[in-house]
DNA sequence: CGAAAAGGTAGGTTCAGCAAACCTTCTCGG
DNA sequence: CCGAGAAGGTTTGCTGAACCTACCTTTTCG
């Protein structure tokens, strides 16, 4: 299945169907991808959909299909009159699929992913070493690697995912966000069905302990090379806990 | 402009226009963007409209259009009758526009290509180095250095975004391909604006030469190494031909 | 020289998406 | 306590993208 040939690939990668996406469904990801990643928080109100529409670029009533579609999958809650509106709700912690099962259907998917992951993140974080923080944004990392760390179990890979896209986005770059968070989001549901063992989640923190100092620091090899690290060891628990 | 704070950027993400593009557009930009990028080459023939059509899950009538307007393009050429088709042709060496002029209408977008390049490329590298390749893989990876060194002025510029897209596609993930495929027709028209200077050119082939072969020895790092340096230099190369 | 393989053309249908106007529910301020 | 205003909810009709299907024209190969 896997060779290697370039011109093969190249051809399938040319030679396949077009990802053909409407309004709607762009404007579902959107949101709902914000709201999985923990962009939009438990509580948020969006803005009124008139204004919301607005700056989507799409219809009201395209949009509103978008927000019943988040409603019925029960990501937000909406309330009418006055002082009313649409309202980011906890994420019910749902129980994912059996894991091998989620494997599966991604398939081949899988590879890519951590593959894409394992190139893009510790560049994001080499990135975000290189620039020049505010204040303001060193504390912004701070407060995010603290909610990662002291979070309880239900909501800790929100925190995780929020503090990986805070560190992509001190990067200054929208585009390696948008890959970060790409990647993120194709991981996130077999990133939940991890087990939750106490000794991987010290190591874990430890190791964004450790990338987010490198960041602060000003150390961009280190911050890779840490992240690097990190995401290698995510991926041997995940493939581990697979096979 | 850019301001550090993470939030506001995660508000300017989320609450930005949501990019709707039609199969037309989709279509157009699939086969514009192999061509421009020299994975189609010179002289090849499509598959049959019909064909082609199903590949890509959209109306003939449509891929009609689509080819129409590669067409008008210039990008291709169409032959009636049995043993007819459409051929890809040779992308004229159009003059390009003056490279401020390009760089003003990219504006922002230039430095966030640019970043995004520097993060994707270098591990693209890395992770090619860090596969084990065919004989076949090896003598691509050689014939397309070949062409990039031996081009005429003219092929240039096509033959070395062959050679970065194939240094990706050895990676073998195709998202990681895709990025930078995507990275690559960004810049495309401005660095076929940078000036020919044959001191830069011998030194781009020099750099080129290293990253095929550290990714021939297998040493990832290095191969990331040369590649970062290669792509650093390139953007300088820009920055300094803008300023 | 005719069948086959290609691109080129035309008509009718469906459906996503939009704009605009209107309805219903709620709360806050006077 | 009540009315204005701010929100979500609903309806209607229209437009254009995209599709399917069938057919026409050109060219070559057997």
């Amino acid at each position: 299945m896997v060779e290697g040939n370039v011109e093969a690939l190249w051809a399938r990668t040319v030679f396949s169907p077009v990802p053909v996406r409407n309004a709607f469904e762009v404007t579902v990801e959107r949101l709902a991808q914000s709201i999985r990643l923990g962009v939009l928080t438990d509580g948020e109100r969006l803005p009124p959909e008139r204004e919301l529409a607005d700056t989507f670029g799409v219809s009201r009533v395209t949009l509103r299909e978008a927000i019943k579609a988040l409603r019925d999958a029960g990501l937000v809650e909406s309330r009418r009159g006055r002082g009313g509106g649409t309202f980011v709700v906890s994420p019910k912690v749902k129980r994912p699929r059996r894991a091998e099962q989620i494997s599966r259907s991604l398939g081949h998917a899988l590879d890519d992913a951590l593959d894409l992951r394992r190139v893009v993140e510790p560049g994001a974080a080499a990135l975000a070493a290189n620039r020049t923080l505010t204040a303001a944004d060193r504390a912004s990392l701070h407060r995010y690697l603290a909610d990662a760390t002291d979070a309880p179990p239900a909501r800790r890979r929100l925190a995780d995912s929020r503090l990986h896209l805070a560190i992509a986005a001190l990067g200054g770059s929208a585009s390696v966000t948008a890959v970060v968070a790409d990647v993120q989001m194709r991981l996130d549901e077999l990133l939940r069905a991890i087990p939750v063992i106490p000794a991987n989640i010290a190591h874990s923190d430890v190791q964004h302990a450790a990338i987010v100092d490198a960041i602060l620091a000003g150390q961009s090899d280190r911050a890779r090379i840490e992240m690097e690290e990190h995401v290698d060891g995510t991926a041997a628990l995940l493939r581990g806990f697979l096979s």
